[in-house]
DNA sequence: AAGACGGGGTA
DNA sequence: TACCCAGTCTT
């Protein structure tokens, strides 16, 4: 099969078929860059209204490279990969600096970018400036590992990128960026991952090798990824009056930048919670434990227990590194994770 | 080459 | 549960 035969195929059902998504309608380069960025790793359907919402906020590169990092991170807040947001503000920086706010027609400097790899440099190269370069990512190559019955394993950089020079070798001048789209739509609404592919609908099923062969199920394979590890936590609730209090997370890893109720590591006792209640200079008065709660990172899993520490009334907003907040401030100012849903209700209620 | 980095939908 | 998602950066 010469992979050259896709295009036409891929290309008719992709006008007919394609959705209808807020980043489609106005498809300049800024909006390509945003969506790209938040479609890494999530799901269309989560990204829609964060799209939405970020545009009506930042509606250009300017306004992104000039905005607060707290307003940032809480238009990203919920999304994940945070890194995400702050490596885009930086290459937004880097766009007024050195091309006068404009991202450039160019796919090595738009890779060359923070944040920005071979498939959003392709991605925006071919969708927003109409250049012939090609976006792999997940889809595409399940798609490609299920056409060509190929059992490599596509997490290898190898295999992506050898892809990416096939692909590259019979793309349509005229159209790339709807060629990318169309293999990525097909891998995302028929040629789906865990669970059955819509081969009946599949423009390119006469020249897909698995379907032949009845083992489209087999692919892509994939090496099995590490079990994650455990980490238990302890989370207070401190509340002062009305007020809770929130710690800001170191600027480097997990979560970096967002904010947090003080926890530590382990499972404390009310004594051992106590103590450390009052080594922040603070007086408790009353404990109650707050329930149990799970978080699952991809790579790590917390296992969280829960106390509710009320304290004797500090004239200080700021105790340490912990900040008190009122239920209106959680909610519009401060971005936390939802690693902390189960807690955060204590301060959104009442 | 392998690990870090979120959160939610789905079977 | 486990997998996967319009991936990228660091080690």
């Amino acid at each position: 099969m010469k992979l050259e035969q896709i295009t036409e195929p891929l290309l008719s059902w992709y006008e007919k078929n394609k959705r209808d998504l807020p980043w489609r309608r106005e498809p300049t380069p800024y909006h390509v860059w945003v969506s790209e960025i938040m479609l890494q790793q999530t799901r269309v359907e989560a990204v829609k209204d964060y799209y939405r919402r970020f545009l009506a906020e930042l509606p250009g590169t300017r306004d992104l490279a000039a905005c607060p990092e707290n307003k940032l991170l809480k238009l990203w807040e919920g999304l994940g990969y945070y890194n995400r947001v702050k490596n885009m503000q930086k290459a937004a920086k880097e766009i007024v600096e050195e091309y006068g706010g404009n991202i450039p027609p160019d796919y090595e400097k738009i890779l060359a970018l923070p944040g920005i790899g071979s498939y959003t440099a392709g991605a925006v190269s071919s969708i927003a400036f109409g250049l012939k370069k090609p976006a792999v990512d997940g889809n595409v190559l399940r798609v490609i590992s299920r056409i060509t019955e190929n059992g490599e394993d596509i997490l290898k950089q190898s295999v992506k990128r050898r892809v990416e020079q096939e692909l590259e070798a019979v793309m349509p001048e005229d159209r790339p960026g709807a060629f990318n789209q169309s293999l990525m739509e097909l891998g995302a609404t028929v040629c789906i991952p865990n669970g059955m592919a819509k081969c009946d609908v599949c423009p390119v099923r006469h020249l897909c090798s698995a379907r032949a062969h009845g083992t489209v199920l087999d692919y892509p394979k994939k090496a099995a990824k590490k079990q994650r590890r455990i980490e238990e936590k302890t989370v207070l609730l401190i509340q002062n009056g009305q007020e809770y209090a929130i710690c800001k997370r170191p600027d480097k890893g997990l979560l970096a930048g967002l904010y947090e109720f003080p926890n530590m590591e382990g499972w404390l006792t009310q004594e051992e919670v106590l103590k450390a209640v009052e080594e922040l200079k603070l007086m408790p008065l009353h404990i109650r434990a707050a329930g149990e709660a799970k978080h699952i990172f991809s790579h790590v899993e917390w296992h969280m227990k829960g106390y509710v520490v009320k304290v004797a009334s500090t004239e200080e907003k700021k105790a340490g590194s912990l900040l008190f907040i009122n239920k209106k401030e959680s909610k519009g100012k401060y971005p936390i994770p939802s690693a902390f849903s189960a807690y955060r209700k204590y301060i959104e209620e009442d």
